[in-house]
DNA sequence: CCGTTAAATTAGGCAAGGCTAAGTTATTTG
DNA sequence: CAAATAACTTAGCCTTGCCTAATTTAACGG
């Protein structure tokens, strides 16, 4: 069984670099420093110390020159991320809203939404799903200026 | 006409500050160094700080030992904070989440959440309000864990 | 009006997370 | 297989935003 050595406060930046890793390793089937750096925008230095940092907290196994895999409490901490912010992007899809925005915005959002809230939009998502005479309704108004 | 000397960069602490600040002059007629620090549950050398870099910022005038009020432009940020914290906590609790959660979670995600999404949100919402069967059967979905 | 207390400010520090520059290890290629 | 290049790490620094402790100013009660 996974043993938490360290207090994880999962804070938003950890939350990104999860993601990110996770989102590499379906994609290309490994994640890379200069991966990870390249798609999160920042410097492959800042990414060796988060990374040696998420080894610390148990969230993957990182070997120096090597590479990394998630450990099963990082891998679960990033699938619940991913979930969150492909539920965020599908309601938003169907609200109409541009795809550029969604992504900025659920990009920010996805960090701070809580179990209850995310069953909520959950069900919403789906209930509107049914409703395609309300979505246009919706989407005419909002797209008037 | 409002100069802006500095480039603003509206953190989300900015916002805060910000929103508390205009939440206590609603309520109470001003917002005093020691009020803020309270309402934001962070000291009061720290509100003195942010206070002053605000006036830099020409997002408010402060005179030291004295007190402070929002300028033209602190204020429009304010509301407009102050609107988006409105709006998703009205659209929230149409979906029968628990009050706490609620703010927990707006507290979060109001700082970003862009213009255009927020016209969808609040299209949504009174879209819905319209709809209290679909509300019920949501909720009931949801309240079931 | 003076002493006490409350409010505000200053000084100095800390943690998170980013950066660049310089050095090290791996990999590729002639 | 050796040189060049790409990837990675380390060291040291910066900014944001918070803190505590010490000091200064304002306000209030006797």
């Amino acid at each position: 069984m996974p043993v938490k050595t360290v207090a994880t406060r999962n804070s938003s930046t950890v939350e990104d670099y999860l993601e990110r890793i996770l989102d590499l390793i379906n994609t290309k089937g490994y994640a890379r420093v200069v991966d990870i750096a390249n798609s999160l925008k920042i410097s492959q230095a800042s990414v060796t110390n988060m990374v040696q940092r998420l080894d610390a907290e148990g969230l993957l196994k990182y070997e120096k020159y090597r590479g990394l895999v998630l450990t099963t409490t990082g891998e679960t901490l990033a699938r619940n991320i991913m979930h969150r912010h492909q539920l965020l992007t599908d309601f938003f899809k169907l609200l109409g809203i541009d795809e550029q925005v969604i992504y900025h915005d659920v990009e920010g959002m996805e960090h701070h939404i809580s179990p209850p809230t995310l069953r909520a939009l959950e069900a919403l998502t789906s209930a509107l799903a049914r409703q395609p005479a309300l979505l246009a309704k919706l989407r005419k108004q909002t797209d008037a200026h």
